[in-house]
DNA sequence: GAGTGGTCTAGACCACTGT
DNA sequence: CAGTGGTCTAGACCACTCT
């Protein structure tokens, strides 16, 4: 664990613990370097981190306060680890309703920058939250970069998998937005009506050197699907 | 100007003019060092200023890689300038269906955290791209913060005046989308029919000094209206 | 004017990638 | 093993806010 990685976290505890509220106010600079005996710098690197994070900001001549936010319940568009792996997201669960390598089209070859000559992985699932079913996901995997997938390993986490076992990481990833009406076989599995409102959503996933690997679309149930993203303000 | 973003603008400028694609290598951080005469944090800054941009990635041990995306005509949700002010983004407009002050209701005061005492500018336009409806817009301005404002004003860009006249940044936001059916007016408004689908956003909008002062509710076209947003992967 | 965050430097050392 | 990005330090100086 790197030293401003430690103190981020720290004072992450910090606010968690005292449970700060937004615009609470927390040591100086000065004072945060003598209380973790290190150098301004790290402190600076730490406090990027938690900016970066949403979870601080910072105001010059005045000081570092706390930034809250997350109202619960809500999907945080931010994250790209699929759903899993907050704290309270165990209540999360996924339903496989096929799975099996397949000839990819064009659109997918384009996404994953794969030849139409290299199999992929096609998972269709349904994703829970509490029993409320969130939405239909359809991922296309590269075979290259993920050589083995079974239902059990997708009942549970594929990243998490992908991370223990391949030490495969996500590096980066872009989330494409738009609104429309149910097809008929999507409103069943959504337990909806043809026509209904939905989020769909295309994502692809990249590797921390680069490479795409995941070409997911999920069509969100309309009710249970809410969601949420914070914007920091950075002028290049 | 500083040094490290005259940097990351000369960096993010090479980008746009060589054209350069996704995965496309820049020089090093040494040759950075020598080619803009600065030291190795500096160079850091900068580059981790365009990281944060979603401009470039960096891969240790191999090198510094060019991220593009964009594809035209989404709306991005990352910024929080409302939508003006970007290069293409001359082509948006806003149509004032009404401004007045009104009484805050109490979800108002909530979000901006003011007394149901003070007044507030009530401002609802339609907002347009190459003259197709993008949404419908709802903003409550607090009037300590915004004191003044007329219709000229907003069928232009109001944060492009808070910034000239008040220098007044938005420092950070929020923003929670959820689906849901069209009502009689806003289906009116957007040209649609009732019940047909379309997205709603509620943002919040605070200083640089963290204080709320624009709270928004969009109700977006869903055809006319497509999104996109870059995520890079950061562990606390 | 005191206190606060922000910039910039030079340099030592570490950790990873590629060949 | 050479080259690359990343961490950490100590210290000088700058820019802003608050009262």
């Amino acid at each position: 664990m790197l030293k401003y990685q430690s103190v981020a976290q720290s004072i992450e505890h910090e606010i968690q613990t005292k449970d700060l509220t937004q615009g609470e106010r927390l040591p100086s600079l000065t004072e945060l370097m003598t209380q973790y005996n290190t150098s301004k710098s790290t402190i600076i690197k730490a406090l990027d981190v938690l900016e970066k994070n949403n979870r601080i900001f910072q105001v010059r001549g005045s000081g570092i306060f706390v930034r809250r936010n997350q109202r619960k319940g809500l999907i945080d568009l931010q994250t790209n680890r699929g759903f899993s792996s907050d704290m309270e997201d165990a209540r999360l669960s996924a339903k496989v309703l096929s799975f099996a390598k397949v000839t990819p089209t064009n659109e997918i070859c384009q996404h994953l920058r794969c030849s139409p000559d290299e199999p992929v992985f096609h998972v269709k699932r349904l994703r829970l939250k509490d029993n409320k079913i969130l939405c239909v996901e359809d991922s296309y995997y590269l075979t290259t970069v993920v050589p083995y997938l079974n239902t059990e390993i997708l009942e549970h986490s594929i990243f998490e998998y992908l991370k223990t076992s391949y030490q495969l990481q996500v590096g980066f990833s872009e989330k494409y937005l738009s609104v429309g009406k149910l097809s008929q076989s999507n409103a069943d599995y959504l337990t909806l009506s043809i026509d209904d409102p939905c989020l769909i959503t295309h994502e692809i996933f990249y590797s921390r050197n680069g490479v795409p690997f995941d070409y997911s679309t999920n069509t969100y149930h309309y009710l249970n699907a809410n969601f949420f993203l914070q914007i920091t303000n950075t002028t290049i």
